[in-house]
DNA sequence: GCCGTTTTCGGCCCGACTGTTTTCAGTCG
């Protein structure tokens, strides 16, 4: 029983308490212990396994769910789940989640017409029996009719590189819409989580009403979901749905704090200032109940007014963030350019699309000091993996290049290196003699998924005891929306990865993003170093740094506790540091 | 159900848009 688990039990119990029309408050507790439980970077599991007390304190988890959690983590089961569940029919709670669709009018369906299941809703809807039932019509039957077809069709949530590219030519169109001024995209995609569900952009502009009909004119539009004076939503070709909203100058920063979220972050904002006697909403903040404007035109100003200091927007997820910044303990984040070198690149020898000359070229022309060559071993035969013979000739390469490059009198060098496949026994894929030559090995899985927690993180252990490797690569396996991440107790491969001075990947790749933000964070917290690395399969990919860095942010993560930000003379002081 | 720089009881973030219905509830973010 993982937390993601244990949250997906608290947030169905919300979903139902609403359904049934409970108080509201209490559903929003349950949501949030939800949301608390997945931002943890620790496991209640090894929690509790430590000892009760441990569980204690963790903000928004009082006596009531603690004891469900601790049911949940002993039986498997929570009876105050179940006991709903006998209530109402489960398929109630994939109903709730039809745009158009609440909790009230999944109540109401439920009631008058037996509608349990999305099968019954639609074939409800079908035969023009819900436009007859009291605050209901024609338009609200299409409407369920069309979320229907539509959740049926797409994946609603979207890496955040795809959201970044259709984000960034939305704002281009914006800007060259006459009177605009500033255009800046905010919500989850400002916070760089890995996937975002849609995009919502900020602007200020002397004519609103042109740019609500220019935006909605987009030509990648396909819909428009509504369209007011300062708000509109449309959806795009991809599926992606945008939002724009349209702001006084004088508010553009309570607007822009507003709608970067989190949700949670906000709510403790909020809260925080009504015990000031102040009001946040998205036009600014205001006192004497709530008549007078008091800050709002920076998002800075905000912050400051309720005794803050500016808070990143990845750190904005109430996990902990607010208090850090009133104790003046917020993290100091990597930034871009912390970032010395990259020590995952694959060439054409194996399954790179460019040679080693022009990866070096890329690396030096992002102002790099280094850069790791990993090509694959022997057993990625789709990948052209190296056998020995192939990667000693190409460290030989490598010395000839790293030679030619001080005679032209560049302060580059070209770690040898390899991304050497850890076998389904833990053992790895080059003979020691071949790993003892090389500056830096790489270390991955890329088969026999399907093993179990033990094994697989057995596996993975005995790779890090055999003190050859010095990172870790994609440490999940998982890839976005695609490939769930293999079973492996993270707690344990971190322990033994900082006992054998081994670094941890942050893979940069935007459909990797592994380690993500919550391990991160725990990697962090047990003092394990991370490299922050692209997995670069050609020039381009180098870029991909970015992804890396802003999740590396989310997770709290400072330029010292990676090593890719060190100079070369540090970095190979670590990769050739003692192993236990 | 959670929580405490007014509180261990009585609060709990705030506003836009839509569809339905003549003044508002539901939904969404």
């Amino acid at each position: 029983m993982e937390n993601a688990d244990i949250a997906k039990i608290f947030y169905d119990i919300a979903d139902l308490l609403e359904i049934k029309g409970e108080d509201k408050f209490r559903i929003r507790s349950y949501r949030n212990a939800g949301l608390v439980i997945e931002g943890l970077s620790e496991s209640l599991k090894k929690l509790y396994e430590k000892g009760e007390e441990h569980l204690e304190g963790i903000p928004g988890i009082g006596v009531s769910t603690r004891a469900k959690i601790i049911e949940i983590l002993t039986t498997g089961k929570c009876k105050y789940h179940d006991e709903l569940l006998k209530g109402i029919p489960i398929g109630m709670l994939e109903i709730v989640k039809i745009s158009g669709v609440g909790p009230k009018k999944a109540a109401l369906l439920y009631k008058e017409l037996g509608v349990s299941t999305i099968e019954a809703l639609e074939k409800a809807a079908s035969e023009q029996k819900i436009r007859n039932l009291p605050g209901m019509g024609e338009v609200t039957e299409q409407k369920i009719l069309k979320s229907i077809s539509d959740m049926k069709a797409m994946e609603r949530k979207f890496k955040i590189a795809v959201a970044l590219n259709y984000a960034n030519s939305f704002v281009e169109y914006i800007k060259k819409i006459p009177g605009t001024v500033d255009v800046v995209p905010s919500g989850s995609l400002r916070r760089w989580k890995e996937t975002v569900g849609d995009i919502d952009i900020l602007t200020t502009c002397t004519d609103p009403q042109a740019v609500m009909d220019k935006f909605v004119a987009h030509p990648d539009v396909v819909e428009v979901l509504s369209k007011g004076e300062t708000k509109s939503t449309v959806v795009v070709k991809a599926g992606v749905q945008i939002d724009i909203r349209v702001l006084e100058k004088k508010s553009f920063g309570a607007a822009l704090q507003y709608f970067t979220g989190s949700k949670t972050h906000n709510i403790a904002l909020r809260d925080r200032a009504k015990r000031m006697g102040l009001k946040i909403s998205e036009y600014g903040v205001f006192k004497e109940e709530g008549k007078k404007w008091v800050a709002g035109t920076k998002e800075e100003d905000v912050y400051k007014i309720v005794g803050l200091p500016w808070i990143p927007p990845e750190l904005r997820e109430n996990r902990g963030e607010i208090e850090a910044a009133e104790k003046g303990t917020l993290p100091k984040l990597i930034e871009l350019d912390d970032i010395r070198g990259d020590l995952h690149v694959h060439t054409k020898e194996s399954d790179g699309t460019y040679t080693l000359e022009d990866m070096t070229e890329a690396a030096m022309q992002r102002g790099y000091e280094y850069m790791a060559v990993t090509d694959h071993s022997k057993a990625i035969g789709i990948a052209r993996g190296l056998d020995e013979q192939r990667i000693m000739a190409q460290m030989g390469a490598i010395d000839e290049f790293n030679a030619k490059l001080k005679k032209r009198g560049k302060k580059f060098r070209v770690l040898k290196a390899s991304e050497v496949d850890i076998r389904a026994d833990g053992s790895l894929d080059h003979p020691d003699r071949v790993l003892d030559k090389l500056d830096c090995v790489v270390a991955s899985i890329h088969s026999g998924f399907k093993m179990g927690m033990e094994e697989m993180t057995a596996r993975i252990i005995k790779a890090i005891q055999s003190r050859k490797i010095n990172i870790l690569a994609h440490p999940t396996g998982r890839l976005i929306n695609e490939r769930a991440p293999y079973p492996v107790d993270m707690d344990r491969v971190m322990d033994e990865a900082k006992k054998y001075n081994i670094a941890l990947e942050l893979n940069s790749y935007p459909d990797r993003l592994d380690l993500n933000d919550v391990h991160c964070r725990l990697a962090k917290e047990k003092g394990v170093k991370l490299a922050i690395s692209t997995d670069s399969h050609s020039i381009y990919h180098l870029e991909h740094i970015l992804y890396g860095i802003h999740t590396a942010r989310r997770g709290w993560i400072e330029a010292a506790d990676v090593i890719n930000t060190r100079p070369l003379k540090e970095v190979l002081k670590f990769l050739k540091g003692p192993k236990s």
